[in-house]
DNA sequence: GGAAAAATTAATCAAACGTTTAATTAACAC
DNA sequence: GTGTTAATTAAACGTTTGATTAATTTTTCC
């Protein structure tokens, strides 16, 4: 049967350390590298465990996606409602606010967030089944949506420039996410791939300039 | 046995056969989820063969990645030598015959490209040694020489930010290479993957319009 | 035509894989 | 306490994995 929530406070929660271990292990190894063999023993509990609470290796990786989308979805949606509130917004602070929450769980170590950024990134752009499905459950609703919030604030931007706009914008966001070293490889040491607020600008700048640029007939 | 008349045709090279296979199976499963056995099975050929060739897995992936980029790079170190020939291009200029030949070989479905284009969308943001190894022995030389370039076409970038715009053009140029469908789903048919002119033209104008914005004190 | 080298084959290896089972311990309701 | 259910365990399941072996065929070259 299915368990109930449990959460002695003598064990911390089995199911949270299983999200967290599969998390930095698909991050690090990707879905087929990554071995629930591995994974339990990371988060320090019986292999037979990982079914127990998420019955195969597929709906553990769901449950991964699903754990994390949800916090971002939420502040996304949260950040759209108060943005047009009172008016619409500029496009900086559209963006700004749609990028930031994706941006931030990526730079959150705390939390381990730096490995589903990498996660993210890396099924982002993938062309299995499993990534797709993930995509599309977890990532297409608060597409549509912010692509309409870009339409709202840059009406004169087409449907399908919108969605091109915003489909650049979230792959710069997740390139910087990734944090690969390769940034700071590339210059010498100048930029730095920890540094949020400077990241964040950037990025933001970067997009802005690009979807005006995408306007027919300039 | 079968006639072996157009034997000789047929095996011919294995070796390239192999990598055609190999990469279509690291693009579709990543590589973990690839097995040297359903490689061998589609390539038609003894499994045996592959380490006869590559020596192990992680040599055949190697392989995979080099055959393409020395391609991808020969054609932008010729783009970039014709480009400053006569003069300094402008920054369209320069950034088209940076993104054409990614962008082009993922749109070759003739000749296999559009796996090694999922394939190169979903190791760059990788974090795993791996992707970061052949990411940084096939494309970090002539990521140098590509920001060189963007700085001798816009002095005013320093070079933090030339490479800053680099990277996130790439992420651009790689996210419309995955062809995951998603931009045909979210624009409800209107865009189109495969499209690559148009593609193209889109990348190049959202990216040279990003890297202006990052010009310092505008 | 025959020796040498290259290419290809089937068979096999130990290790690792995802998953399942059956038994045991811990927690909770009454 | 007793009974019930959830949580956890060790062991094993059958399969697949990357890799290696040794034998055999095909090609190359003189």
């Amino acid at each position: 049967m299915q368990p109930q929530q449990a959460a002695t406070a003598h064990h911390k929660d089995s199911r949270a350390a299983i999200l967290d271990s599969a998390e930095a292990a698909f991050a690090e190894l990707g879905y087929g590298g990554a071995s629930i063999r591995a994974i339990a023993r990371e988060a320090k509990v019986n292999q037979a465990m990982i079914h127990y609470y998420y019955q195969n290796k597929d709906q553990l990786f769901t449950a991964v996606i699903e754990r994390r989308a949800g916090e971002i979805n939420a502040r996304r949606d949260a950040a759209l409602e108060r943005l047009f509130e009172d008016g619409v917004p500029t496009l900086e602070v559209l963006i700004e606010a749609l990028l930031r929450p994706t941006i931030e769980i990526g730079h959150d170590d705390a939390r381990g967030g730096a490995a589903y950024a990498r996660l993210i990134a890396s099924f982002n752009n993938a062309a299995d089944e499993r990534s797709r499905r993930v995509t599309a459950d977890n990532y297409d609703p608060i597409a549509r949506r912010s692509i309409d919030a870009i339409r709202r604030v840059l009406p004169e931007l087409d449907h399908a420039a919108a969605v091109r706009g915003y489909l650049f914008s979230i792959s710069v966001a997740l390139s910087v996410m990734a944090k690969t070293g390769r940034a700071s490889r590339l210059s010498d040491g100048l930029l730095d791939d920890f540094d949020t607020d400077e990241t964040v600008a950037s990025a933001v700048a970067f997009t802005c300039a690009g979807i005006r640029a995408l306007v027919k007939g300039t």
